[in-house]
DNA sequence: AAAGGACTTGACTGATCAGTCAAGTCAGCT
DNA sequence: AGCTGACTTGACTGATCAGTCAAGTCCTTT
């Protein structure tokens, strides 16, 4: 009894490509079933509504691609400071990459999503802010590790991944506001810069 | 031949209401006019579509809502230090105010659909993003004005200011996201923490 | 008082929306 | 071989969408 077809993965994938390029709301479930191959009956058979599609595509865009990726940058044999400035690097490129692709930055995937529909749809909020967290461990703990073998000024490690988790999703809001990619270039010499800044406060 | 009606007024006055509370993508035309007391033919006299709308919606909002509340707050004659402590307050007693009316924090207008909006109306997202441009007019002055009197720790005004806008608009976001207004009760601190930072860099 | 134009009305398009359903097909198990 | 249940198909709802239009009303100007 396992699975027969990719169809559900198909539908994941093509949730995440159109929502993220566009929005929510202005991408249909018609769209994302033509996208996916897939015929709209297939596509209730799967979820019982565009939402619940929408949180198991967030759920699953974190545990294939971003969560691998994450694990890769923030590994625990690279130096803190080092991975911060590679996650900030990997942003940049990112963002970068589709804004050459799309021709827009499309910012932080689950900021948007969380934007747009926290206000209708708690669910969605929910997921946002849960996988926003799931980021914010690895940020802490690189704090964490930098305070301990003293390589980062690091006081209130929670609070300072708190900080920077905050100008970071700024950061990428702002460049998908200013359309341009390069907003994001200097990020890693500004979070170094906020880190040292917080420390004596 | 003066204007003969309020009808163009209430028309822009709901749709900041609206879009503010919900998002552009959720609230429709007929919405809009229900709230205004106004019929679909009236709409479309005043606005050829519901683009234009929001364009003027959020201008208008900018004009009458906005800019008297930054020219108050960021009077000349008060302390530059103060005017970024009370720029603060402003921001957290607004966010707070519409979570109690509302049950959800709203975030910051202009980034809400400029983020939803930007990746698919090139008009919506170059607003958002000269209205932003507005606000962060007053906070560069107030950062020179204590720069010329010493009373604040600036050396690149531009730069600096850019910084703590992107990370009011993060904060914002962030309490968006959490769906809870308390995340910017003490940005006032924070931002003058994240100014003294910057100074040695 | 008559004309003209700003504004209003309500009925109307055709497209698109999310979601339903009955009748299938097909693979794996017994 | 035949059963079972997962999956697929395509036609179908009824609601809602943005936008149109012709026929009005009502104020202002002359």
């Amino acid at each position: 009894m396992g699975r027969t077809s990719d169809t559900r993965e198909r539908l994941l994938a093509a949730a995440i490509d159109l929502i993220w390029a566009q929005s929510y709301g202005s991408v249909s479930v018609d769209q994302i079933c033509d996208q996916a191959g897939v015929k709209k009956g297939s596509f209730y058979h799967f979820f019982p509504s565009k939402i619940d599609l929408a949180v198991a595509a967030y759920e699953a865009h974190w545990n294939s691609e971003m969560q691998p990726v994450f694990e890769e940058i923030f590994r625990p044999d690279v130096a803190p400071r080092e991975r911060l400035l590679r996650w900030c690097e990997q942003i940049y490129l990112k963002q970068k990459e589709k804004f050459e692709a799309l021709g827009h930055v499309p910012g932080c995937p689950f900021c948007s999503v969380g934007a747009e529909m926290g206000t209708q749809s708690e669910r969605l909020r929910a997921k946002s802010e849960e996988l926003l967290e799931r980021g914010s461990f690895h940020l802490e703990r690189a704090l964490l590790d930098g305070k301990r073998d003293g390589s980062l000024p690091v006081t209130d490690s929670k609070l300072q991944a708190q900080s920077i988790g905050t100008f970071m999703l700024g950061a990428m809001l702002q460049a998908k506001l200013q359309n341009d990619p390069e907003v994001l270039r200097t990020l890693g010499p500004q979070v170094l810069g906020l880190l040292g800044a917080m420390t004596p406060a």
